[in-house]
DNA sequence: ATGAAAGCGCTAACAG
DNA sequence: CTGTTAGCGCTTTCAT
């Protein structure tokens, strides 16, 4: 360490106190903000700290009062939009209460996220807000649990684990987007999303290792249940996310099944954006070839033509929630673990029509 | 500080070294992985940190490095998926390199991104990269070179700052695609860009104050300056970005002009984005009524009707880039600040037509 | 109100 | 190879 030396070493509390001509603690209680000093010797010290420029070390301050000031956000995947504006909201929350953000992308691999769960504690951040990746791989959370530090389940609830949790009703919303499709006549409908799975098909629950995506398909086998549709779980389509382009080629395969579905329900934006990508490029219409509806109000859903239904989620919201949730804990409230679930909003487009056989048949 | 006696005080050197029957120094050296310890010393210290569960504190082993291993981004609007992607892309590339990330929103002011850059020199990150709001107030910046601490400036060139530069080449990125819309027989063109001025009007290039804007404005006056259109600067439309509804209200005006142009060039996908619901919401027909080019790949600009032909930003690359630059100075390397401009691609779609008056003439 | 001195958890000289 | 002893920059008793 030559940093004493050093022609660039930082400005210290010393430092300042030396110049101001008074002890080291009188200059780090104004330059703290903490305890009483006489206005005189404040004005002396300030004016010494700007002469210096001094600017005081966060890290050692942390590593005394054993609190940082700052909350680490774990997100699967911050390219997408969804978490995008989560981490925005989320941040706007934690600077309004004097918080600061360290984001970490998990890349929704569990390894990943354990790593920077690690990192994030390492840093002694006072809290922690995350969308796991893998809810049946999460003795990682549970550890943070153990060790009292406040932790937030974001969008993904996970039973068992004594955390707050800000989710959406991906149930309910999934049973009305399906009931809707149902009610215009569609028998044959599909639920696509990202999730991996080896081989590529549903064989059952224990399968979805993504809670949020575990209660929309429930809900839209439910729907297909309750209307009698037979063998619906036979068109639930596990498209991965793994490797480049598989996604695509999921999609292509189920567009080019023998007897395709008439009607699309999208897990999330993104493969909603593949599956129209690959309706367009084999000419397929929407609605006349096929209905699609998608998780997400992303900003695309907007203006392809038609226009794209969608089921709209709060993120805003929900970051802004979570962001509360974890900072009243972190400023010592210990209610017993909350459960925040946020309305959806089904936004209807023009992406619904009634299936080909049923017009063909008027 | 109760942390001593609290019954979840954090697992520290001293404990495992107590267990572990050796001195703090030694359990330090195998925990930390730097000195020599003998190989059944090292076992009988690991064996008691797991025992344990202990956990460093990255903190306190910054202090005393001088080092904090983190990098910190300063982005303008992480909403915006231009910003998502360099974020991603400045992640991946440091945790490569085995750094962290704090990320802070700057919300393209200059008074939040000092308060931003100033809370990251309080952690004490290794390296900033920055996107600056405003080019007409850099002062922070200056000391942030000043202060030796390595600082790569992310799209934004600023002049005569001695920090390295990762930018497009936006200037004849602009110049061409207005030639595009030239040779395609417009001579009214507008730009449009987000930027702020009171009252909202161009008057030079001095209110640019974002430098890659000010860059792409000059190449398209350049390009309407040589083909002998005259007064272009009258169609530069600063449509802001401060009050909600601003930008559309700027657009809108500007699309209902008594002679409104033909052809519009767009300074980023959010304002092309504006311009597309506002055309769409008064019936204008791309490219018939007007033709259309935009900045950035956006996700929904390849899936409207017709789809949006743009200036492709390498943006991923950039923020690789980015990173690479700056850890290289983070470990020693100090050779003259860089400029690296990379190459945008013009991905011609459907959004350019012939200006209505001629194929009326035709 | 102020100062001296002892921490916080870790790293880093320096002996042996 | 290992232990002792100082730090790092800040906060926090405890006297005065």
């Amino acid at each position: 360490m030559d940093r004493k030396t050093s022609p660039f070493r930082a400005v210290t509390v010393a430092d300042v106190a030396r110049r101001a001509e008074v002890s080291k603690a009188t200059a780090a209680r104004v330059l703290g903000g903490y305890g009483p000093v006489s206005d005189e010797v404040k004005l002396r010290v300030q004016a010494a700290a700007k002469a210096l420029d001094y600017r005081p070390n966060e890290l050692a301050r942390s590593v005394s009062t054993g609190k940082s000031g700052t909350i680490g956000i774990v997100v699967g995947d911050i390219e997408n939009a969804f978490f995008g504006i989560a981490v925005r909201s989320i941040s706007d929350t934690a600077h309004r209460h004097g918080f600061n953000v360290i984001l970490a992308n998990s890349g929704e691999e569990v390894e990943a996220e354990k790593a920077a769960l690690k990192v994030l504690v390492g840093k002694r951040v006072d809290g922690l807000i995350v969308t796991p990746a893998d809810n049946r791989n999460v003795a990682h959370l549970r550890d943070i649990v153990r060790s009292r530090r406040p932790l937030v389940l974001f969008d993904r609830p996970i039973e068992g684990l004594a955390a707050d949790v800000v989710a959406t009703d991906d149930r309910d919303a999934a049973f009305a987007a399906t009931m809707r499709l149902i009610e215009a006549g569609h028998r044959h409908l599909a639920y696509v999303t990202a999730l991996n799975a080896e081989p590529p098909v549903f064989t059952g629950p224990e399968q979805l290792y993504t809670s949020s995506v575990k209660a929309r398909i429930d809900g839209f086998l439910a729907a297909c249940h309750a209307a009698g549709i037979d063998a619906p779980e036979g068109n639930i389509c596990l498209a991965g996310n793994a490797a480049a382009g598989q996604q695509r080629a999921s999609v292509e395969r189920l567009l080019s099944a023998v007897e395709p579905p008439t009607a699309i329900l999208a897990s999330d934006s993104l493969v909603a954006f593949e599956i129209f990508k690959a309706m367009q490029a084999r000419g397929l219409r929407i609605p006349d070839d096929l209905s699609l509806v998608s998780f997400y109000d992303a900003e695309w859903t907007s203006v392809t033509t038609p226009p794209i239904s969608v089921i709209d989620q709060p993120v805003y919201d929900m970051g802004t929630q979570a962001a509360e949730l974890l900072i009243a804990r972190i400023n010592g409230e210990t209610p017993p673990a909350r459960h925040c679930v946020l309305p959806t909003r089904f936004i209807e487009r023009g992406s619904i029509g009634v299936p080909r056989c049923l017009t063909a048949a008027t």
